[in-house]
DNA sequence: GGAAGGACTACAAACGTTTGCAAGAGAACT
DNA sequence: AGTTCTCTTGCAAACGTTTGTAGTCCTTCC
């Protein structure tokens, strides 16, 4: 039902190969006769069939996107930048959530292959090996880990981590807690190294808690943990825990940043809204999204990109963090 | 270089035929050939190429969700959902933001027409004539709007907006705000028509303010409006906006739920993370995605559905609301 | 005035599938 | 033993494009 090319050729009485390069190649179509055809195409309501072009071309103009879980809010702004700049460059997005599931991962990526030309890997939960072997499929781009061989964005939250437990030292703690993420994150073990650094550099006792499941719940199941720890002041994996722990602390009677000060990462919607709002490590997320789909549409062109591209953090102090009780 | 079905008939010996219907309709060959293909295609890592299929089955097995804002906490659950539920129907889903601009929308549904088997519009800026227009290039359903002659989900808005004014009558509240939102939104006339209702029944007066943006600021620009009203409670079009009010109303010196109550619309994560937590009225997302999707391919089967479904909504009572200051 | 080149267009094969049709082999019926 | 039926498979056309090759017609040059 729907006009194709033929139907173009016939109504302007040229060979559909002239429809076809009308598109893909005008310059090598006599101006009035590209008129004619665009004017039929338009008349007709004529749009290229781009599975059939894929099929042809080997590009399809599609990428794939998997998110470990889109109701994070980490991630809606990713895929939104992400979104909107590949669109921007005549791409379309598939998204996926594989519910923090290694093996939904995989398959999606196996059965989104043949439709992309390259899939977006963002915070994935597979091995770097099963990854290595995916990538033979089809061109990755991975998001928030590095993976040796392959392209990939990450955020420098060493740095994050480090200005978060100087900041705390300044205003004088001298015992902070780390309330840690997911156990296969690497965000998570770079978070840890670097605040341990920060935290011997600065005559600081890094208490470690976890791992956590990096939600809410997780944050606010170790609210008596983190009240009994001795600590004055708490570094968690991201926003979302810290916010779970505030609400937590509330409930067993620690107010914050009176009795204790919290420091989240990520810098989601979610911390200017809270009380009190959360003093945390912003990572630019948007931005990330831009860059990775920006390696992946190159990776097209030369044969292998192996870069690593490091975004910026930083500390955005808000009210949540403050001196420690004088006692 | 990845497998085809070319392969996999060449390392079998068979025809590409008798491979294609190992595939698609396996009660048509014989097990002992049937069981010899599979293991050489799984040898051979075939899968089949989706849009090789489509060109000639006419089918995608792809559906693209269209929304105003992803990073509206109002959609991932409902993207989540819709994405989940299609996956487990076989299809793939595209995600594509408008950023509530309905010339957007318009080119993404034609973008999208030829890769689709169909588009989930949620919560359109467009007209209804142009809904209707793009739905003879592509099966639709509607999201969040009833539009006439084609499928839709939609949320009872209405029977919200009545139980939040009469939650706010029996606090003895006798004069409250609506903070409207989008001036196209059929939502936002529903609550409204709704609420004037509840509130005539109730013999409470009922001051209109907006329209305004559905968003955090939209709701924060109008805290010194509402400080003013004499209204001792507000119902706001969504949660982001009555989270914005609760903001705006504390900086101008009005404590909530003591001086004023809030009532927000869609019990997003948000509302049970801001303080004092939100009282809100809780709209099924997750269920009106799966709804809309499977709408969406039973469409395919009978020419047309038409159906509107209608979801429930119900009052979440949390700590925005209370009694009116006795004054 | 013939050759050489340029601009434009048509032809046809290809991409990886599906599917209607036909053919062959047995099995089951009459 | 002939007919019919079922099961299984192969053949080939089709889906809507792109693109290498070749052809036509003009210009331009020597």
């Amino acid at each position: 039902m729907p006009a194709t090319i033929r139907d173009v050729a016939k109504v302007s009485g040229v060979h559909v190969s002239t429809v076809s390069r009308t598109f893909s190649a005008p310059h090598l179509v006599n101006p009035a006769t590209r008129a004619r055809v665009l004017d039929c195409a338009e008349q007709l309501g004529y749009r290229p069939n781009r599975a059939a072009r894929a099929l042809i071309t080997g590009r399809t103009h599609n990428i794939g996107l998997i998110v470990a879980d889109i109701a994070n809010p980490f991630f809606p702004p990713l895929i939104k930048a992400a979104e909107s700049h590949a669109r921007g460059r005549d791409y379309h997005v598939f998204v996926a959530d594989t519910n923090e599931d290694a093996g939904v991962e995989e398959e999606l990526v196996l059965a989104l292959a043949k439709q992309v030309d390259g899939v977006l890997l963002c915070s994935p939960r597979m091995s770097n090996t099963q990854i290595e072997r995916l990538s033979r499929d089809v061109p990755l781009v991975v998001v928030n880990r590095p993976v040796p061989g392959l392209p990939a964005v990450v955020m420098d939250v060493a740095q994050g981590a480090r200005l978060a437990v100087e900041h705390l030292g300044e205003l004088g703690h001298t015992h902070i807690a780390l309330l840690g993420g997911p156990r296969g994150s690497w965000t998570n073990r770079e978070i840890r190294r670097s605040a341990t650094i920060a935290a011997r550099a600065g005559g600081i006792e890094l208490t470690i808690i976890g791992p956590n499941p990096p939600t809410e719940e997780g944050g606010w199941a170790q609210a008596e943990t983190v009240a009994r720890s001795g600590a004055t002041a708490v570094l968690a994996y991201n926003d979302l825990m810290a916010v779970g722990l505030i609400e937590g602390l509330e409930k067993v009677g620690v107010s914050v940043p009176a009795q204790m000060s919290i420091v989240g990462i990520d810098d989601t919607a979610l911390s200017r809204r809270t009380r009190p709002m959360l003093t945390t490590v912003a990572t630019p997320t948007a931005a990330a999204g831009r860059a990775a789909v920006d390696m992946l549409l190159a990776h097209g062109d030369d044969r292998r990109t192996t870069a690593l591209i490091t975004l910026a953090t930083e500390l955005v102090v808000r009210d949540s963090s403050g001196r420690p009780p004088s006692q």
